[in-house]
DNA sequence: TATTGTGTTGGGATG
DNA sequence: CCATCCCAACACAAT
Protein backbone atom coordinates (compact mmCIF):
# COMPACT_ATOMS: atom_id res chain seq x y z
CA UNK A 1 0.00 0.00 0.00
CA UNK A 2 1.40 3.24 -1.19
CA UNK A 3 0.70 7.29 -1.44
CA UNK A 4 1.73 9.30 -4.29
CA UNK A 5 2.48 13.21 -3.19
CA UNK A 6 2.17 14.68 -6.59
CA UNK A 7 4.20 17.66 -7.00
CA UNK A 8 3.41 20.29 -9.56
CA UNK A 9 3.89 23.71 -8.14
CA UNK A 10 5.36 23.91 -4.64
CA UNK A 11 8.72 22.69 -5.50
CA UNK A 12 9.89 22.33 -1.69
CA UNK A 13 9.87 20.48 1.58
CA UNK A 14 9.04 23.46 4.01
CA UNK A 15 5.49 24.74 4.32
CA UNK A 16 4.53 21.56 1.71
CA UNK A 17 0.78 20.49 3.39
CA UNK A 18 0.03 18.34 0.60
CA UNK A 19 3.88 16.37 1.85
CA UNK A 20 2.87 16.16 5.12
CA UNK A 21 -0.45 14.84 4.35
CA UNK A 22 1.26 11.96 2.46
CA UNK A 23 3.76 11.26 5.00
CA UNK A 24 1.17 11.20 7.81
CA UNK A 25 -0.92 8.23 5.55
CA UNK A 26 1.24 6.02 7.29
CA UNK A 27 2.00 4.25 3.90
CA UNK A 28 5.27 3.90 1.63
CA UNK A 29 5.71 7.03 0.03
CA UNK A 30 5.83 8.22 -3.95
CA UNK A 31 7.05 11.59 -4.48
CA UNK A 32 6.40 12.18 -8.37
CA UNK A 33 6.77 14.80 -10.99
CA UNK A 34 4.74 14.64 -14.35
CA UNK A 35 6.28 15.55 -17.35
CA UNK A 36 3.45 16.22 -19.45
CA UNK A 37 3.29 16.85 -22.63
CA UNK A 38 0.38 19.48 -22.32
CA UNK A 39 2.88 21.87 -21.58
CA UNK A 40 5.63 21.46 -24.03
CA UNK A 41 2.91 21.67 -27.28
CA UNK A 42 0.62 24.67 -25.18
CA UNK A 43 2.59 26.49 -22.63
CA UNK A 44 4.90 28.57 -23.48
CA UNK A 45 7.54 27.82 -21.39
CA UNK A 46 11.20 29.36 -22.72
CA UNK A 47 14.59 27.45 -22.62
CA UNK A 48 15.51 29.90 -19.77
CA UNK A 49 11.85 28.51 -17.91
CA UNK A 50 12.69 24.94 -18.75
CA UNK A 51 16.21 24.91 -16.92
CA UNK A 52 14.80 26.90 -13.87
CA UNK A 53 12.51 23.89 -13.60
CA UNK A 54 15.05 21.01 -14.29
CA UNK A 55 17.06 22.75 -11.50
CA UNK A 56 14.32 23.14 -9.41
CA UNK A 57 13.40 19.33 -9.99
CA UNK A 58 17.44 18.51 -9.50
CA UNK A 59 17.24 19.99 -6.14
CA UNK A 60 13.86 18.49 -4.53
CA UNK A 61 14.90 15.30 -5.97
CA UNK A 62 18.31 15.62 -3.28
CA UNK A 63 16.61 17.23 -0.94
CA UNK A 64 14.09 14.32 -0.77
CA UNK A 65 16.97 11.23 -1.34
CA UNK A 66 18.67 13.43 2.16
CA UNK A 67 15.63 12.34 4.49
CA UNK A 68 15.09 9.20 3.03
CA UNK A 69 13.34 9.20 -0.69
CA UNK A 70 13.66 10.35 -3.73
CA UNK A 71 11.62 12.19 -6.71
CA UNK A 72 10.47 10.01 -9.58
CA UNK A 73 9.32 11.43 -12.45
CA UNK A 74 6.62 9.71 -14.67
CA UNK A 75 6.26 10.99 -18.42
CA UNK A 76 3.07 11.62 -20.49
CA UNK A 77 -0.16 12.37 -19.84
CA UNK A 78 -0.82 12.98 -15.88
CA UNK A 79 -4.26 10.29 -16.44
CA UNK A 80 -2.72 7.89 -18.19
CA UNK A 81 1.36 8.25 -16.14
CA UNK A 82 -0.48 8.05 -12.70
CA UNK A 83 -2.71 5.59 -13.27
CA UNK A 84 -0.22 3.23 -14.83
CA UNK A 85 1.53 3.43 -11.30
CA UNK A 86 -1.57 3.73 -9.30
CA UNK A 87 -1.62 -0.34 -10.13
CA UNK A 88 2.45 -0.69 -10.16
CA UNK A 89 2.78 0.97 -6.60
CA UNK A 90 -0.27 -0.74 -5.20
CA UNK A 91 -1.50 3.26 -4.81
CA UNK A 92 -4.38 3.76 -1.65
CA UNK A 93 -4.00 7.73 -2.08
CA UNK A 94 -2.30 10.68 -3.50
CA UNK A 95 -1.97 13.91 -2.38
CA UNK A 96 -1.41 17.21 -4.32
CA UNK A 97 -1.69 21.12 -3.45
CA UNK A 98 -4.68 22.53 -4.97
CA UNK A 99 -3.59 24.99 -8.24
CA UNK A 100 -5.89 27.17 -9.32
CA UNK A 101 -5.16 27.70 -13.31
CA UNK A 102 -7.69 26.93 -15.80
CA UNK A 103 -5.68 23.90 -17.48
CA UNK A 104 -4.79 22.26 -13.54
CA UNK A 105 -8.10 23.08 -12.69
CA UNK A 106 -9.52 20.77 -15.58
CA UNK A 107 -6.71 18.38 -15.42
CA UNK A 108 -7.08 18.05 -11.57
CA UNK A 109 -11.16 17.64 -11.76
CA UNK A 110 -10.51 14.48 -14.27
CA UNK A 111 -7.58 13.21 -12.07
CA UNK A 112 -10.09 13.44 -8.94
CA UNK A 113 -12.76 11.06 -10.77
CA UNK A 114 -10.38 8.56 -12.43
CA UNK A 115 -8.73 8.04 -8.98
CA UNK A 116 -11.85 7.65 -7.57
CA UNK A 117 -13.17 5.14 -9.67
CA UNK A 118 -9.96 3.72 -9.00
CA UNK A 119 -10.55 3.26 -5.04
CA UNK A 120 -7.30 5.92 -4.50
CA UNK A 121 -8.12 8.73 -1.76
CA UNK A 122 -7.94 12.27 -2.94
CA UNK A 123 -6.21 14.64 -0.27
CA UNK A 124 -6.09 17.97 -2.02
CA UNK A 125 -4.13 20.76 0.55
CA UNK A 126 -3.66 24.52 0.03
CA UNK A 127 -0.31 25.87 -0.16
CA UNK A 128 0.55 28.18 -3.03
CA UNK A 129 -0.89 31.68 -1.50
CA UNK A 130 -1.53 32.78 1.80
CA UNK A 131 -5.10 32.68 2.02
CA UNK A 132 -7.37 30.22 -0.14
CA UNK A 133 -9.24 32.19 -3.62
CA UNK A 134 -12.98 31.11 -2.22
CA UNK A 135 -12.26 32.40 0.94
CA UNK A 136 -11.42 35.52 -0.40
CA UNK A 137 -14.43 35.61 -2.27
CA UNK A 138 -16.72 35.07 1.20
CA UNK A 139 -14.90 37.65 2.97
CA UNK A 140 -15.55 40.17 0.24
CA UNK A 141 -19.36 39.68 0.11
CA UNK A 142 -19.43 37.01 -2.25
CA UNK A 143 -17.91 39.38 -4.80
CA UNK A 144 -14.67 39.04 -6.42
CA UNK A 145 -12.60 41.92 -5.28
CA UNK A 146 -11.84 44.19 -7.66
CA UNK A 147 -9.57 46.54 -5.73
CA UNK A 148 -6.59 46.31 -4.06
CA UNK A 149 -8.47 47.80 -0.95
CA UNK A 150 -11.33 45.54 -1.30
CA UNK A 151 -8.86 42.88 -0.92
CA UNK A 152 -7.25 44.19 2.13
CA UNK A 153 -10.00 44.71 3.90
CA UNK A 154 -11.29 40.94 3.27
CA UNK A 155 -7.93 39.33 4.48
CA UNK A 156 -8.20 41.45 7.17
CA UNK A 157 -11.68 40.02 7.76
CA UNK A 158 -10.18 36.42 7.14
CA UNK A 159 -7.05 37.71 9.83
CA UNK A 160 -3.27 36.22 9.73
CA UNK A 161 -2.41 33.86 6.87
CA UNK A 162 -1.62 29.88 8.31
CA UNK A 163 1.84 29.43 9.81
CA UNK A 164 4.18 27.99 7.42
CA UNK A 165 5.12 24.50 8.94
CA UNK A 166 8.76 23.54 8.64
CA UNK A 167 10.31 20.66 6.33
CA UNK A 168 10.41 17.26 7.54
CA UNK A 169 13.39 15.82 8.49
CA UNK A 170 14.84 12.01 8.14
CA UNK A 171 11.23 10.30 6.52
CA UNK A 172 9.43 7.58 9.14
CA UNK A 173 10.59 4.24 8.13
CA UNK A 174 7.12 3.49 6.68
CA UNK A 175 7.77 5.93 3.87
CA UNK A 176 10.68 3.86 2.39
CA UNK A 177 9.36 1.74 -0.51
CA UNK A 178 9.55 -1.93 0.26
CA UNK A 179 10.98 -2.60 -3.42
CA UNK A 180 14.55 -0.90 -2.36
CA UNK A 181 15.76 -1.25 -6.22
CA UNK A 182 12.73 2.03 -6.72
CA UNK A 183 14.96 4.08 -4.82
CA UNK A 184 17.84 3.67 -6.88
CA UNK A 185 16.03 3.02 -10.79
CA UNK A 186 17.45 5.20 -13.29
CA UNK A 187 13.65 4.64 -15.11
CA UNK A 188 12.58 7.34 -12.74
CA UNK A 189 15.51 9.81 -13.02
CA UNK A 190 15.10 13.63 -14.00
CA UNK A 191 15.73 13.69 -17.75
CA UNK A 192 18.37 15.98 -19.45
CA UNK A 193 17.27 19.23 -21.04
CA UNK A 194 19.05 17.71 -24.09
CA UNK A 195 16.88 14.46 -23.66
CA UNK A 196 13.50 16.90 -23.12
CA UNK A 197 14.59 18.62 -26.82
CA UNK A 198 15.48 22.08 -25.14
CA UNK A 199 17.76 23.87 -27.48
CA UNK A 200 19.60 25.58 -24.56
CA UNK A 201 22.75 26.49 -27.26
CA UNK A 202 21.78 30.29 -26.44
CA UNK A 203 21.64 30.14 -22.63
CA UNK A 204 23.97 32.21 -20.52
CA UNK A 205 24.99 31.25 -17.00
CA UNK A 206 21.66 31.13 -14.88
CA UNK A 207 21.59 34.37 -12.45
CA UNK A 208 18.88 32.94 -11.10
CA UNK A 209 19.31 29.54 -10.33
CA UNK A 210 16.05 27.19 -9.56
CA UNK A 211 15.47 25.40 -6.34
CA UNK A 212 14.47 25.51 -3.29
CA UNK A 213 18.29 25.76 -1.53
CA UNK A 214 18.56 28.46 -3.75
CA UNK A 215 15.32 30.43 -2.79
CA UNK A 216 16.05 30.07 0.95
CA UNK A 217 19.84 31.06 0.52
CA UNK A 218 18.27 34.27 -1.28
CA UNK A 219 15.48 34.91 1.11
CA UNK A 220 17.94 35.02 4.12
CA UNK A 221 20.34 37.27 1.93
CA UNK A 222 17.36 40.04 1.51
CA UNK A 223 16.04 39.23 5.49
CA UNK A 224 19.40 40.30 6.72
CA UNK A 225 19.25 43.62 5.30
CA UNK A 226 16.71 44.96 8.23
CA UNK A 227 16.91 48.44 7.30
CA UNK A 228 16.46 47.59 3.52
CA UNK A 229 13.65 45.87 4.64
CA UNK A 230 11.84 47.63 6.49
CA UNK A 231 12.05 50.71 4.39
CA UNK A 232 11.20 48.82 0.99
CA UNK A 233 8.90 50.77 -1.02
CA UNK A 234 8.17 49.35 -5.00
CA UNK A 235 7.97 52.48 -6.17
CA UNK A 236 10.92 53.94 -5.67
CA UNK A 237 13.32 50.63 -6.45
CA UNK A 238 14.81 51.85 -9.93
CA UNK A 239 13.69 49.82 -12.94
CA UNK A 240 16.96 50.18 -14.55
CA UNK A 241 19.62 49.23 -11.95
CA UNK A 242 22.95 47.57 -13.03
CA UNK A 243 21.68 44.70 -10.49
CA UNK A 244 18.48 44.02 -9.33
CA UNK A 245 16.55 46.60 -6.51
CA UNK A 246 14.15 44.19 -5.27
CA UNK A 247 14.49 40.89 -4.20
CA UNK A 248 14.07 38.60 -7.36
CA UNK A 249 12.58 35.97 -5.10
CA UNK A 250 9.33 36.23 -7.87
CA UNK A 251 10.71 32.87 -9.69
CA UNK A 252 11.02 30.73 -6.34
CA UNK A 253 7.03 32.17 -6.05
CA UNK A 254 5.69 30.92 -8.66
CA UNK A 255 7.35 27.61 -8.81
CA UNK A 256 6.40 26.97 -4.51
CA UNK A 257 10.44 26.50 -4.53
CA UNK A 258 9.39 29.16 -1.61
CA UNK A 259 6.30 29.96 0.34
CA UNK A 260 4.82 32.47 0.35
CA UNK A 261 3.72 32.05 3.74
CA UNK A 262 7.42 31.56 4.88
CA UNK A 263 8.24 34.95 3.36
CA UNK A 264 5.36 36.47 5.01
CA UNK A 265 5.81 35.36 8.82
CA UNK A 266 9.91 36.22 8.10
CA UNK A 267 9.25 39.50 6.74
CA UNK A 268 6.47 40.54 9.99
CA UNK A 269 9.43 39.39 12.36
CA UNK A 270 12.01 41.70 10.53
CA UNK A 271 9.18 44.02 11.23
CA UNK A 272 8.18 43.43 14.58
CA UNK A 273 9.42 46.31 16.82
CA UNK A 274 10.32 48.46 13.89
CA UNK A 275 9.23 51.37 11.86
CA UNK A 276 8.45 49.95 8.34
CA UNK A 277 6.56 50.94 5.23
CA UNK A 278 3.03 49.73 4.52
CA UNK A 279 1.01 47.83 1.80
CA UNK A 280 0.98 48.24 -1.08
CA UNK A 281 4.31 49.59 -1.23
CA UNK A 282 6.31 47.48 1.53
CA UNK A 283 7.16 43.92 1.00
CA UNK A 284 4.02 42.61 2.67
CA UNK A 285 2.20 44.46 0.44
CA UNK A 286 4.00 42.80 -2.78
CA UNK A 287 2.89 39.48 -1.18
CA UNK A 288 -0.58 40.92 -1.11
CA UNK A 289 -0.37 42.13 -4.71
CA UNK A 290 0.11 38.67 -5.47
CA UNK A 291 -2.92 37.43 -3.83
CA UNK A 292 -4.62 39.77 -5.36
CA UNK A 293 -4.13 38.53 -8.88
CA UNK A 294 -4.41 35.10 -7.92
CA UNK A 295 -7.74 35.66 -6.55
CA UNK A 296 -9.49 37.74 -9.17
CA UNK A 297 -7.56 35.40 -11.71
CA UNK A 298 -9.04 32.23 -9.96
CA UNK A 299 -12.20 33.69 -9.32
CA UNK A 300 -13.10 35.55 -12.79
CA UNK A 301 -14.24 33.53 -16.57
CA UNK A 302 -11.43 34.27 -19.11
CA UNK A 303 -9.04 35.98 -17.71
CA UNK A 304 -6.27 35.43 -19.89
CA UNK A 305 -8.22 36.94 -23.04
CA UNK A 306 -9.92 39.89 -24.06
CA UNK A 307 -12.77 38.49 -25.72
CA UNK A 308 -15.56 37.00 -23.40
CA UNK A 309 -13.92 38.62 -19.78
CA UNK A 310 -16.25 40.66 -18.00
CA UNK A 311 -14.04 42.80 -16.04
CA UNK A 312 -11.68 43.73 -19.30
CA UNK A 313 -12.18 46.80 -21.45
CA UNK A 314 -12.72 45.60 -25.19
CA UNK A 315 -10.49 47.83 -27.24
CA UNK A 316 -9.55 47.50 -30.90
CA UNK A 317 -6.15 46.68 -30.79
CA UNK A 318 -4.60 46.15 -34.39
CA UNK A 319 -2.48 43.31 -35.07
CA UNK A 320 1.05 44.44 -36.44
CA UNK A 321 3.09 41.46 -36.46
CA UNK A 322 6.15 43.38 -37.69
CA UNK A 323 5.33 46.37 -34.70
CA UNK A 324 5.19 43.04 -32.48
CA UNK A 325 8.31 41.59 -33.40
CA UNK A 326 10.09 44.76 -33.58
CA UNK A 327 8.98 44.62 -29.45
CA UNK A 328 9.61 41.44 -29.10
CA UNK A 329 12.90 41.80 -31.36
CA UNK A 330 13.23 38.40 -32.58
CA UNK A 331 17.18 38.85 -32.97
CA UNK A 332 19.58 40.35 -30.23
CA UNK A 333 19.93 43.75 -31.01
CA UNK A 334 17.00 46.26 -29.78
CA UNK A 335 14.89 46.97 -32.85
CA UNK A 336 12.06 49.61 -31.44
CA UNK A 337 15.06 52.16 -31.40
CA UNK A 338 13.86 53.35 -28.43
CA UNK A 339 16.87 51.98 -26.03
CA UNK A 340 15.45 52.27 -22.56
CA UNK A 341 12.40 49.24 -24.35
CA UNK A 342 14.87 47.57 -26.29
CA UNK A 343 17.33 47.52 -23.66
CA UNK A 344 14.48 45.99 -21.19
CA UNK A 345 13.76 43.67 -23.59
CA UNK A 346 17.17 42.27 -23.78
CA UNK A 347 17.64 41.77 -20.26
CA UNK A 348 14.21 40.34 -20.70
CA UNK A 349 15.05 37.23 -23.20
CA UNK A 350 18.55 37.64 -21.58
CA UNK A 351 18.06 37.32 -17.70
CA UNK A 352 14.86 35.88 -17.50
CA UNK A 353 13.75 38.72 -15.45
CA UNK A 354 13.38 42.51 -15.40
CA UNK A 355 12.29 45.05 -13.01
CA UNK A 356 8.59 45.47 -12.27
CA UNK A 357 8.50 49.24 -13.37
CA UNK A 358 10.17 47.68 -16.58
CA UNK A 359 7.40 45.75 -17.23
CA UNK A 360 5.53 48.25 -17.03
CA UNK A 361 7.36 50.48 -19.65
CA UNK A 362 7.81 48.04 -22.29
CA UNK A 363 4.02 46.82 -21.32
CA UNK A 364 2.48 50.46 -22.06
CA UNK A 365 4.58 50.81 -25.29
CA UNK A 366 3.62 48.06 -26.86
CA UNK A 367 -0.01 48.66 -26.08
CA UNK A 368 -1.83 51.58 -25.05
CA UNK A 369 1.05 54.16 -25.03
CA UNK A 370 3.00 53.62 -28.73
CA UNK A 371 2.26 50.56 -30.68
CA UNK A 372 -1.30 49.81 -30.29
CA UNK A 373 -0.76 46.16 -30.21
CA UNK A 374 -2.52 43.84 -28.15
CA UNK A 375 -2.03 42.80 -24.41
CA UNK A 376 -2.53 39.21 -24.95
CA UNK A 377 0.38 39.22 -27.32
CA UNK A 378 2.34 40.98 -25.20
CA UNK A 379 1.43 38.55 -22.38
CA UNK A 380 2.49 35.51 -24.58
CA UNK A 381 6.11 36.87 -24.58
CA UNK A 382 6.40 37.64 -20.85
CA UNK A 383 5.24 33.83 -20.55
CA UNK A 384 8.03 32.84 -23.07
CA UNK A 385 10.97 34.51 -21.55
CA UNK A 386 10.14 35.36 -17.67
CA UNK A 387 11.46 32.82 -14.82
CA UNK A 388 8.29 34.17 -12.65
CA UNK A 389 5.83 33.56 -15.47
CA UNK A 390 2.86 33.31 -13.56
CA UNK A 391 -0.25 32.59 -15.33
CA UNK A 392 -2.65 34.60 -12.71
CA UNK A 393 -0.05 37.89 -12.25
CA UNK A 394 0.76 37.64 -15.69
CA UNK A 395 -2.55 38.67 -17.13
CA UNK A 396 -3.59 40.49 -13.98
CA UNK A 397 -0.55 43.02 -14.96
CA UNK A 398 -1.19 42.87 -18.85
CA UNK A 399 -4.73 43.89 -18.31
CA UNK A 400 -3.80 46.66 -15.71
CA UNK A 401 -1.02 48.41 -17.83
CA UNK A 402 -3.00 48.20 -20.90
CA UNK A 403 -5.75 50.29 -18.92
CA UNK A 404 -8.38 47.43 -19.82
CA UNK A 405 -8.88 46.11 -16.02
CA UNK A 406 -7.87 47.67 -12.66
CA UNK A 407 -6.50 50.70 -13.96
CA UNK A 408 -8.48 53.42 -15.59
CA UNK A 409 -6.12 56.55 -15.73
CA UNK A 410 -4.85 55.73 -19.77
CA UNK A 411 -3.84 59.44 -20.35
CA UNK A 412 -1.36 58.41 -17.62
CA UNK A 413 1.60 57.31 -20.36
CA UNK A 414 5.38 56.17 -19.66
CA UNK A 415 7.77 58.04 -21.90
CA UNK A 416 10.28 55.83 -23.17
CA UNK A 417 12.70 58.57 -23.46
CA UNK A 418 12.06 60.29 -19.75
CA UNK A 419 11.11 57.63 -17.73
CA UNK A 420 14.14 56.05 -17.00
CA UNK A 421 16.40 59.11 -16.87
CA UNK A 422 15.08 59.89 -13.30
CA UNK A 423 16.71 56.13 -11.88
CA UNK A 424 19.47 56.17 -14.26
CA UNK A 425 20.73 59.92 -15.82
CA UNK A 426 23.64 58.30 -17.41
CA UNK A 427 22.27 55.41 -19.15
CA UNK A 428 24.45 53.41 -18.13
CA UNK A 429 21.75 50.00 -18.06
CA UNK A 430 21.51 50.97 -21.69
CA UNK A 431 25.09 50.60 -22.34
CA UNK A 432 25.31 47.24 -20.61
CA UNK A 433 22.71 45.99 -22.33
CA UNK A 434 22.87 47.53 -25.82
CA UNK A 435 26.41 47.53 -26.53
CA UNK A 436 26.05 49.46 -29.60
CA UNK A 437 25.53 52.28 -27.85
CA UNK A 438 27.74 51.72 -24.89
CA UNK A 439 30.03 54.85 -26.27
CA UNK A 440 27.12 57.44 -26.88
CA UNK A 441 27.05 60.29 -25.59
CA UNK A 442 24.59 60.77 -22.32
CA UNK A 443 23.08 63.92 -23.90
CA UNK A 444 21.26 61.49 -26.68
CA UNK A 445 21.85 58.27 -24.92
CA UNK A 446 17.86 57.72 -24.22
CA UNK A 447 17.03 59.32 -28.09
CA UNK A 448 20.43 58.09 -30.01
CA UNK A 449 18.17 59.85 -33.38
CA UNK A 450 18.91 63.23 -32.14
CA UNK A 451 22.64 62.90 -32.06
CA UNK A 452 24.46 65.19 -34.79
CA UNK A 453 26.29 63.06 -36.97
CA UNK A 454 29.90 63.83 -36.13
CA UNK A 455 28.33 62.45 -32.37
CA UNK A 456 27.36 59.24 -34.06
CA UNK A 457 30.28 58.29 -35.94
CA UNK A 458 32.66 59.62 -32.57
CA UNK A 459 30.46 57.11 -30.91
CA UNK A 460 31.06 54.57 -33.31
CA UNK A 461 27.02 53.73 -33.83
CA UNK A 462 25.33 55.18 -36.62
CA UNK A 463 21.67 55.35 -36.46
CA UNK A 464 19.63 53.62 -39.20
CA UNK A 465 22.53 51.41 -39.79
CA UNK A 466 23.93 50.07 -36.45
CA UNK A 467 21.32 50.89 -34.12
CA UNK A 468 17.67 51.06 -35.68
CA UNK A 469 15.74 54.82 -35.57
CA UNK A 470 12.47 55.01 -33.46
CA UNK A 471 9.61 52.77 -35.30
CA UNK A 472 6.92 55.45 -34.01
CA UNK A 473 7.02 58.57 -33.26
CA UNK A 474 6.51 58.60 -29.44
CA UNK A 475 4.59 62.10 -29.20
CA UNK A 476 2.48 61.37 -32.21
CA UNK A 477 1.68 57.93 -31.33
CA UNK A 478 0.87 58.40 -27.60
CA UNK A 479 -1.93 61.34 -28.56
CA UNK A 480 -3.25 59.39 -31.48
CA UNK A 481 -3.59 56.29 -28.78
CA UNK A 482 -4.83 58.60 -26.15
CA UNK A 483 -7.93 59.38 -28.32
CA UNK A 484 -8.32 55.80 -29.82
CA UNK A 485 -8.33 55.00 -25.65
CA UNK A 486 -10.86 57.68 -25.56
CA UNK A 487 -13.30 55.85 -27.54
CA UNK A 488 -12.76 53.04 -26.74
CA UNK A 489 -14.01 53.64 -23.22
CA UNK A 490 -17.27 55.00 -24.67
CA UNK A 491 -18.03 52.39 -26.39
CA UNK A 492 -17.40 49.77 -24.13
CA UNK A 493 -19.69 52.25 -21.41
CA UNK A 494 -22.71 52.31 -23.99
CA UNK A 495 -22.03 48.80 -24.50
CA UNK A 496 -22.46 48.15 -20.92
CA UNK A 497 -25.07 50.37 -20.16
CA UNK A 498 -26.86 49.08 -23.05
CA UNK A 499 -26.84 45.54 -21.77
CA UNK A 500 -27.69 46.66 -18.28
CA UNK A 501 -31.00 48.17 -19.74
CA UNK A 502 -32.05 44.69 -21.54
CA UNK A 503 -31.02 42.83 -18.38
CA UNK A 504 -32.95 45.31 -16.03
CA UNK A 505 -35.75 44.72 -19.37
CA UNK A 506 -35.25 41.03 -18.93
CA UNK A 507 -35.69 40.77 -14.98
CA UNK A 508 -39.36 43.25 -15.24
CA UNK A 509 -40.33 40.57 -17.51
C1' DT B 1 -29.77 57.63 -8.72
C1' DA B 2 -26.51 61.29 -8.12
C1' DT B 3 -22.50 62.84 -5.93
C1' DT B 4 -18.12 62.60 -3.97
C1' DG B 5 -13.69 60.63 -3.07
C1' DT B 6 -10.03 57.84 -4.52
C1' DG B 7 -6.67 55.57 -7.42
C1' DT B 8 0.76 50.97 -6.00
C1' DT B 9 4.53 53.54 -8.64
C1' DG B 10 3.36 59.90 -15.10
C1' DG B 11 4.78 64.18 -17.34
C1' DG B 12 5.83 68.81 -17.51
C1' DA B 13 6.13 73.49 -15.73
C1' DT B 14 7.49 76.17 -12.03
C1' DG B 15 10.05 77.92 -8.31
C1' DC C 1 18.60 69.38 -8.46
C1' DC C 2 14.52 68.83 -5.89
C1' DA C 3 9.82 69.28 -4.41
C1' DT C 4 5.33 70.78 -5.57
C1' DC C 5 1.54 71.62 -8.26
C1' DC C 6 -1.37 71.09 -12.13
C1' DC C 7 -2.70 68.74 -16.24
C1' DA C 8 -7.08 66.23 -18.14
C1' DA C 9 -10.12 63.19 -17.23
C1' DC C 10 -11.77 58.19 -16.22
C1' DA C 11 -13.99 54.27 -13.59
C1' DC C 12 -15.25 52.46 -9.68
C1' DA C 13 -16.50 52.24 -4.70
C1' DA C 14 -18.76 54.30 -1.11
C1' DT C 15 -22.51 56.84 0.46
Amino acid sequence: MSVICWFRKGLRLHDNPALTAAIDQGMELFPVFVLDPWFVANARVGPNRWRFLHESLTDLDNSLKAIGSRLFILKGKPEEALVKYYSKFDVKAITWEYDSEPYSKERDQRIEEISESKGVKVIIKHGHTLYEAERIFKANGNKVPLTYQAMQKSMSNLGAPPKPKPAPSQLPSHCEPKNKALMTSTKFNIPSLEDLNIDVSELLPPLYPGGESEALKRMKKCLSKKQWICNFEKPKTSPNSLEPSTTVLSPYLKFGCLSSRLFYYELAKVYEGNKHSQPPVSLHGQLLWREFFYAVGALSPNFDRMEGNPICKQIPWSNDQKLLEAWKHVRLQGRTGYPFIDALMTQLKREGWIHHLGRHAVACFLTRGDLWQSWEEGMKVFEEFLLDADWSLNAGNWMWLSASAFFHQYFRVYSPVAFGKSTDPDGDYIRKYIPALSKFPTKYIYEPWKAPLSDQKAAGCIIGQDYPRPIVDHDIARKKNLQKMSNAYKADKEKRGADDTSNKAKKKK
